[in-house]
DNA sequence: CTGTTAGCGCATTCAA
DNA sequence: TTGAATGCGCTAACAG
């Protein structure tokens, strides 16, 4: 009916046994040079393609994967997603793609998805869900990796940036500079990460004996429109701000265009710091200082302990922390 | 063992049969309230999810589908996943995500592994197959659509830019300009898109008079480092020129960064004018001139087109051509 | 080295 | 409105 060639086919072609095939295909077992041939042939011949749902269902192993993040089309997660890729495809799985768009209902949705995909395991990068839901969604999945999250007492695989270090050496290459007014666009008050960033920077400050203040401190979208509204707003309400952390380089860029907008220069009236160096970060004008980390590895990592885990891997917690490096160029100090 | 509830678990618990569980599941079928209800409650209590790969091997459709882009860092090709995902998800798909890097060997790869999921439809971006391979490895998928590229007498849909005219466009900009020597970076050999711009770009030539020179196009890779790298030598080996013509956005902002290594300015000494029109071509300085195509909505339109060639579609040829149009910034003229 | 039996979890007939 | 039988395509566990 549906014209799909099948095992069975290949079979009764090379008058051989299910099994046999099966064998042949799968490499398993000792198989006579000849028969294997003979088989071989049919394959090719009939253009047989084995079905991997089918094997799915019989070995409880679907060979797929399962990649979540915020949005694709930003590059912070789009070289995550790279280096996740790369190494699935050496391992020979094939991963689903999944954006969330920092909507809570979007990413359970999709997790409950994946889960019904049957999918081997998971990475779930930046998940903006609270920790019950979060557990409540990935107790069916077999393998997990978190990436810029963790989970108490949970045996899930982590790996994150040093968020909090990160913030840390921003705001004090800022006040080192001599800076005194430094206001923080934070981003979304789901993401973890942003906490974090705030965190260290509220020590930063603590350490250098500076006062902090609610008013230094604004949340945002996480891209450039929503980072260049934010800012515009949030720099006419505090004029007095010589230097501004931004949440990401996006949200950076966005601050570069708001400064546009409003007739300040960067740096010399507003000092503009983001995080993640991503590679857009050294192509605009001027370019960006910020604080980096690496994407591209941190996906390849959190995929090789993935695969880890996958077979054989304890169920252990573990967790990998990446360090933050400040790149400096020309928007600040 | 898996520990993995099952259809037979809620059958039994609920004290019905497998079909009743599966109606309900399902929405199929007249169903009493009430044993709908003590279905749905044990589905809940114990947390069973149904197996996507069993209802596939079962129905012969697996609601996945698959996307292969030749990089998924590339913001143009991330724009159209974005699009394609948006479109798959609010359908109830999930998408396998495969990047090729331009390489065709990993190409056919990926869609042999795509095959082997038996994915209910494909979305095949910019592919870097000759004709007849691609034909070879299409022919296992139930639906196909194709971006920027097509296969005669195939039945695959076919939704493209028309980059002829964008070659077309962008060339008649700088002639009427007054330039006089254009240059073009052709980007891979193996771009479909590539040819047909440095087409057009051929046929501007010829309207406007002016003879082509092969001296005048050299190819080099998609990005921004094979861009300026390419761009540098090909400046200095082509000094008389006076506006240069790039694959896309990414060669053109590698070769702004090479007019800053030779000490070039832009636009008074070179023009510089991409193609794409990705969101970074503004943001780059001075911001790009370029030939710009609507990159979410083709995602969007080519998962459309998918999803009506996979529920009833004729398998007919079906093309939707778009317009590019160009964006003039202060790269060029 | 090769074949047989059984079942993975579900949906599609048909009956009742 | 509900249930029983059968098979999707493949592999695991045993034979031979």
């Amino acid at each position: 009916m549906d014209g799909r060639v099948t095992m069975a086919d290949v079979a009764r072609e090379a008058d051989v046994s299910l099994m046999t095939v099966s064998r042949v295909v799968n490499d398993k077992g000792e198989i006579s040079p000849s028969t294997r041939q003979r088989v071989l042939e049919v394959i090719e011949r009939l253009g047989y393609r084995p079905s991997a749902i089918a094997r799915g269902l019989a070995t409880n192993r679907t060979g797929t994967l399962g990649l979540v993040v915020p949005d694709i089309a930003n590059p912070f997660f789009s070289d995550i997603a790279r280096g996740v890729e790369e190494e699935a495809y050496a391992a020979g799985y094939n991963v689903f793609l999944c954006s969330t768009y920092e909507d809570p209902e979007r990413e359970t949705d999709v997790l409950q998805s994946l889960e019904e995909q049957r999918i081997d395991g998971l990475v779930l990068c930046s998940s903006r869900l609270d920790d019950k839901t979060l557990r409540r969604m990935l107790a069916g999945f077999p393998a997990i990796v978190l990436t810029n999250r963790w989970l108490d007492g949970y045996g899930a695989g982590v790996i994150r940036v040093d968020s909090e270090l990160g913030g840390r050496l921003a705001t004090n290459f800022l006040l080192d500079a001599g800076h005194t007014a430094v206001g923080f666009l934070t981003g979304p008050p789901t993401s973890v990460d942003g906490r974090l960033r705030v965190n260290g920077y509220h020590a930063a400050l603590e350490a250098a004996g500076k006062p902090r203040s609610a008013a230094l401190e604004r949340p945002c979208p996480s891209n450039v429109d929503g980072g260049r509204e934010a800012a515009r707003e949030f720099l006419a309400s505090q004029p007095g701000l010589t230097a501004l952390l931004c949440y990401n380089d996006l949200v950076a860029i966005g601050a570069l265009f708001a400064c546009v907008d409003l007739g300040l220069r960067v740096p010399s009236d507003l000092a503009v710091v983001g995080f993640d160096d991503i590679a857009l970060a050294a192509w605009v004008s001027p370019p960006l200082t910020t604080c980096g980390s690496p994407r591209f590895e941190l996906g390849v990592k959190a995929m090789q302990m993935l695969l880890d885990r996958i077979d054989g891997g304890t169920g252990e917690g573990q967790e990998i922390l990446v360090q933050p490096e400040l790149v400096v160029r020309s928007s600040a100090p």
